[in-house]
This record gives C-alpha cells, structure tokens and sequence, in this order.
DNA sequence: GAGGACATGTAATGTGTTACATGATTAA
DNA sequence: TTAATCATGTAACACATTACATGTCCTC
C-alpha cells in the first residue's frame, strides 16, 4: 500500500544526505545546487520533514540561536539512508513535461508571427543567461567543499543543462529565422 | 481579479480552433499532435470544457450517436477566439520543470555507478524513440489536413523536440561513458 | 526607524491524476 | 463471451504554490 512515488519527501532525504540541515537551510542549497531542475516551496519542506521525523528517517534537534531565532536541524538517520538508497534505485518515473511555449507557439498561426518571435526571443535569452548560470555553478563547485565522490555527479547533472540549453539556442535561431520569413512573406504577399 | 495564467482552459481553446471537438476527441488529437509536450486528462477536460461553456467561450451541441452514445461536440466561439488570441499574446509563464532523472542522478554516489547507468540507459532509449515518432508525426503531418497555414508552426514544435532529443542522446552517450570510467575505477582501485 | 536577512510554520487555494461508475456497440 | 473502443462524467486523493502570521537581529 505504501507509495514509493512521492520524489519530494526523497528529494529532502538526499539534501539531508548532504549535511545536517534546517528547513531554511534547504531551500537555500537548493537554489546554490538542484535549483536549475528541482525546486520545493516552504509549504513542502517544513511538513514534509515533519513527515520524515514522524517516519523516524529523520531526527530534529532544536539548536538555540545566538543572535538569530531557533532553529530546527535535521540529520537522515540509518533508516532515512537506507530508504533513500532503495529510492534511487527505482526506475525514473516518466512525465510528459508540460511545455507552454510550445503550446503558444503550436497556435501561433492565430496571431501575428511577431507575437511568436518574441516569446522565443525571451526564451533564446534566457537559454543564454542558464549557460551562464551554469558557468558559475561550476566555479562554486570547485572551490567549495563539494566532496570528491560527489563532483562527478554534479558535473553530469550540469552537463545535461548545458547540451539542453545549447540545442534550444540553435532552435532558437532557427526558429526565430522562420518566423521572420513568415512575416516576409506575410507582408510581401499583400 | 481573474486569474489569467491558467493554461489548462486554453490549451482546450486551441485544440477547439483546429476544429469543434467532443472532450474524447480532444484527448485523442491531443495525443496525435501535441501530446509529446502537453496532455490533459479526463478530469480536466470534461469539467474545463463545462466551464468554458458557462463562461461563454464555447458552444454545446449534442449529437445523437448512429450506433454509438451521444457525443458532446464543442465549437469556439468569437468570444473564445479572442479569449484564446489574448492569451497567445501574453508572455511564457517560466516555470523550472523537475527532473526526477537528474535528482537521482546528483545523489548518484549514494549507490553504485551501475544504477545510474541503467537510469541514464533508459532515458537514452526513450530519447532514441522520440525522434522515431518525430519523424512519424512528421509524416502524419504531411499527409492529414493540416491547414496550410498552420503546419510551420506544427514544424517548429516538432524541431525543438527533435534538438532536445539529439542533444541528449549525445548527453547520454557522453554520461554512460563516465559511468563507466567510475566504475572501472572503483574496481581498480579495490 | 525602515528594511532586509534569518527563521518557522499554517491555511487557503490551485492544479492535476486516478479510480470509479455507467453503458452501448463491435470485433475476435 | 470477452475484450476493446466509444463516450461522459464525478469523487477522492495527491501534490504544490502563495499568502499570511509571527518575531528577532542587524545594518543603513
């Protein structure tokens, strides 16, 4: 009966695997780190380690702030490792993920092409700032005490952002060059 | 105070300015045509579809089935059609889509090198499949009644998807060789 | 004293899938 | 007769974001 699905309260067991964390702190590596292909909210993570503690693959413990308000550090207990382990080994569950460009796009017969070419103009923009971010991401991660036998790992994850983001700039120009021939046509035809 | 993000009701518009459809017709051509990066379910098609008629937007008729159930066959209204080329107008809702393949691979040093090939394997069969059914819908395309006017714009779709699946077979590639070299030198080193 | 970072959490709301319920027709 | 396809729809549940509520400390 128990669903193994859930990647979210599996995605806080692997953060915690990280280091000792509080739910403040996890958004905050999350964004340093996984941002670029995983995000959670607020209204997920505290419940959720709540969850966790509950399950006992997490364990709490109130640190006294000096100088800043409590804080509530959560460390993955054996059990938490153990299940995280068994997570990772799961299939990838596939999804179709939406993609609402492509749908405005799909329909922009219906307004002018120059309506089209910006929203790819935009996401061409911002294809580039990711190559960047990425660029950056790197630097933090050599500096930084990202352990050896976790760099890899992370260096294929942004591997895959990078082919991503480099095969959507060249369909963005193609793209974009389509359309301005659109518009051409669409003005020397009348 | 509307709400004018939801892309739901109008991904239902568009399908409905290709032609009026029943909501099981908008499920079939959904997955005929743009089901590679958008899909609805029944339970939000049929209530959507009942919204939107409430609202104005699309207009019910009832078609006594020869041999088959009544069909509820929706056709856009002016009011829809308006509705829908505001939309397209509005700027791309950017949303940062979750990769569970990624996720686990970042915290692929949890397990053995072998899990996330087999991880990465898959996604490489299901990227090599994408582009054998790009090329079918290609062909669909070409042969069915695709307005004239509308079919560079199916094209664009269809070539983004094509750039992303190339590109990551090439991440694929590169990222299974990687995890062969962990591998091997984890054996060596032992 | 205003604003921002630190810090935790809940409630309301939105969004979406899955399973269920129903029932006819048609092909194997 | 059994399964598949056609066809519509609801209810339960799962998942996620946003806004709100609260309060401290530190810097400008």
């Amino acid at each position: 009966m128990k669903m193994e699905g859930g990647a979210t309260p599996n995605a806080l067991l692997g953060l915690l695997s990280l280091r000792p964390m509080s739910g403040y702190d996890i958004r905050q590596v999350i964004s340093e780190s996984i941002g670029y292909f995983w995000s959670e909210s607020y209204g997920q993570i505290y419940p959720g380690l709540k969850r966790l503690e509950a399950e006992g693959l997490v364990s709490k413990k109130t640190v006294r702030g000096k100088g800043s308000p409590d804080r509530n550090v959560y460390s993955l207990t054996e059990d938490g490792r153990r299940k995280l382990r068994e997570w990772l080994k799961l299939p990838v569950a596939e999804v179709v993920p939406r993609n609402e460009l492509l749908l405005k796009l799909f329909f922009g017969a219906h307004v002018s092409p120059n309506v089209s070419r910006e929203h790819v103009q935009a996401f061409l923009e911002r294809c580039q700032e990711d190559l960047r971010v990425y660029g950056e991401l790197e630097k933090g991660l050599r500096k930084k005490g990202v352990p050896e036998s976790q760099l890899p790992f992370c260096m294929m994850t942004l591997n895959m952002g990078r082919h991503r983001s480099a095969a959507m700039v060249k369909w963005c120009e193609e793209t974009i060059a389509e359309l301005d021939k659109i518009e051409r046509t669409a003005k020397g035809g009348k």
